[in-house]
DNA sequence: TATGAACTCCCTGTTTTCAGGGATGTATTT
DNA sequence: AAATACATCCCTGAAAACAGGGAGTTCATA
C-alpha cells in the first residue's frame, strides 16, 4: 500500500521539483498538489473517505497560509502528518506550529536526503525536526523566559498597520471606524507595550513583524 | 552538442528540483550548482576555456547575490547567458538587472513549462521575461520617469537616519550640532524628494537603504 | 458571579511634526 | 561670471502626536 501525500506550495516549480523528487519512490503516491491552504481543506471536507497520510507545506502562501493549515487539519484529521517545508525560520511561526503538533519542518535549504528522511521518519510516526530547527526553537524558548509575552491584539495590529502605512489619526479612525480618540488610544497603548518613543519605533515593529511589505 | 547549464540557488531543494526538470531535457547538461554566486565566479575564472551557456540564478542568496552575479558575468563573460528565477519581483532589482543585461526572469511560481520556454528562447538569443515581470517592470518606468534620481546627501542621510532612530528634532540638532530650523529643513527636504508622508515613511526608507539596522 | 481582557470613547495640556514660505554662505562647475 | 549643489538658519500657523489620566461595554472564563 503506498502512502497518499499532498504537496502545497505556491512556487509551482518548487513543487515541481518536490513532485519530481517523490515520484523517483515508489513508496509514495501524490494524491494532490495545490497553491494554497485553502484548496486543501476543501479537497479534504469534500472526500472525507480518501486516505491522506501526509500533507507537506510551505509557510507563506495567498489566501491560507501552512500554520492555519496546519491548525485546521490538526483539529480535524488526527491521522494526517504535516510536514512543514519552508525558506523562512522564523522562531514565532516554529514556535505556533510546534504547539499546533506539527510533525515535522525542514527548511528549504535542506538537502533531498533530508527531506526524504524527514517524511519517512514522519511517516513512521516519529516527528522530524531539522537540527538547524531545533536550534532556532531552543533558542528561543530559553531567551525569551516569558520576555515575549508582547501579543498586540487585532484592534492593535489594525491600527499599528495603518500608522506604518503613513496614515493618521483621523484617517485610521476613518478607515475603522472609530472615533480619533479610540485611535490615539490604541497607539499609545501600543507604544507602551512596545517600548518605543513614536512612529517611527512603531513603523520598525510592524515591518518586524510582516504588518506591512518590505 | 549539449548546452552547459550552470544552476544557482541557496535552496537545495529547490536546486534539485530544477535539476530534475532540467534532467529529462537531453539537450542540457548541468556543469556545476551552487549556492552563492561568489562560487561560481571562482569556477568561471579558473575554467576559463570551458564552454558556459547559461547561468539560471536565484536572487536572494548569502555571500554574492543574484544581481551581483548577473553583473559580474555580463562584464567578464558576454557570450554566457543569464536567467533570473527569483521568488521576489521587487520592481528596483528587475530594472536594476535588465539594465545590466540579463536574458531573462522568471518568477519561481510559473510552471515548469514557461521555465523551459524561457531556457529554450534565451539560448537562441532571445530575452526572455515572465508577463509579470514584463508588467512590473513598465508600471515603474511609466510611472518613474526619471524619479529616480533621488540622491540624499550626506547630511540628509545623518537626520533621516536619527529620525528613523526615534529621535525628535531637537535630540537631532544637539547630536548634530546644528539649530533645530536646521533639522527641520532637512526633515521636509527628505519627504519631498522621498515622496512620503510622515516619519513613517521616512523611517520605512531608512530600513529599505539599510542606514539603520533591521 | 466576579475577574480580566479586549474594545471603545473622552479630557487636558504640551510637544512635535508638518506645510509653506525665505535667506545666507561656500564651494564647485560651467 | 553665473549657475548649481549643499549646508546652514529663520519664521508662522496649523495639524498631529505625545503624555497621562478616566471610564463604560461586552464577552469569555475562572
Amino acid at each position: 500500500m503506498k502512502y497518499n501525500i499532498i504537496i502545497v506550495d505556491d512556487h509551482k516549480m518548487f513543487l515541481d521539483g518536490l513532485l519530481s523528487i517523490l515520484s523517483n519512490e515508489i513508496d509514495y503516491n501524490i494524491l494532490l498538489t495545490a497553491k494554497n491552504g485553502e484548496q486543501i481543506i476543501k479537497y479534504l471536507d469534500i472526500n472525507k473517505e480518501e486516505k491522506v497520510d501526509l500533507i507537506i507545506t510551505d509557510i507563506s502562501m495567498p489566501e491560507m497560509d501552512g500554520i492555519t493549515l496546519n491548525t485546521l487539519v490538526k483539529e480535524h484529521n488526527r491521522n494526517i502528518k504535516t510536514l512543514v517545508v519552508s525558506m523562512h525560520s522564523d522562531p514565532d511561526r516554529i514556535d505556533t506550529l510546534i504547539e499546533n503538533n506539527v510533525d515535522g519542518y525542514v527548511p528549504k535549504n535542506a538537502e533531498k536526503q533530508e527531506l526524504l528522511k524527514a517524511i519517512k521518519s514522519i511517516l513512521k510516526g516519529e516527528k522530524y525536526f531539522s537540527k538547524e530547527i531545533k536550534d532556532i526553537y531552543l533558542e528561543n524558548k530559553l531567551s525569551n523566559k516569558r520576555k515575549e509575552e508582547i501579543k498586540l491584539t487585532k484592534r492593535e495590529i489594525d491600527v499599528i498597520t495603518l500608522i506604518a502605512l503613513e496614515h493618521t489619526t483621523q484617517e485610521i479612525a476613518d478607515k475603522l471606524f472609530l472615533s480619533k480618540h479610540t485611535v490615539e488610544s490604541y497607539r499609545k497603548n501600543l507604544m507602551t507595550k512596545l517600548n518605543v518613543r513614536n512612529i517611527a519605533g512603531l513603523t520598525k515593529y510592524a515591518l518586524k513583524m510582516n504588518y506591512i511589505e518590505h
